[in-house]
DNA sequence: GCCAACGTTGGC
DNA sequence: GCCAACGTTGGC
């Protein structure tokens, strides 16, 4: 999951413990936090538009997925008056903190790491702000964070 | 700040 | 249904 750091970063999550994953207007990836995401998966916390720009740390899926109570907020950025209370168009998860790496694992790092070639993130054009990561990708990540 | 890549919108 | 225009993402 990535986030801009500038407006929340890996240490707004360690100090909120838990916060709810809501404001992502994007349908794929609204798809994998309603579909593909279950209680207790891990999640790489990416740092975007950052310096460095690169996976910060660990979270956790909390709960289930649910309707993101932003939509329906006409003072928030990501209201959106076409989701409805009996049809809610976007969904979120809640995450919790695991762990903040000692150093951000860098995009060109993870870019020069042959073994993580596949990775979603890596693929040109992504920019999915939600995006799947293989139980390898994952580790590697994390020996990297070693 | 620039700009490429992508998603969404809306006219036709 | 096509596609141009526009807005956003996000690396650099």
């Amino acid at each position: 999951m990535k986030s801009e750091p500038e407006s929340y970063s890996i240490d707004d999550m360690k100090r909120d413990g838990t916060t709810t994953w809501d404001g992502v207007r994007n349908y794929q990836a609204r798809n994998y936090m309603q579909k593909e995401m279950a209680p207790g998966d891990l999640i790489l916390f990416y740092h975007s538009n950052a310096e460095p720009t690169g996976v910060a740390g660990i979270i956790e899926v909390a709960g289930p997925p649910g309707p993101d109570e932003t939509a329906w907020n006409h003072k928030s950025p990501y209201f959106d008056p076409d989701s409805k209370r009996d049809q809610p168009t976007w969904y979120c998860v809640p995450v919790k903190f695991k762990k903040k790496f000692a150093r951000v694992i860098g995009l060109a790092e993870i870019k020069a790491n042959k073994k993580l070639g596949s990775m979603v993130l890596v693929k040109p054009g992504t920019r999915l702000s939600v995006q799947p990561v293989s139980k390898e990708e994952f580790e590697i990540i994390l020996e990297l964070a070693d």
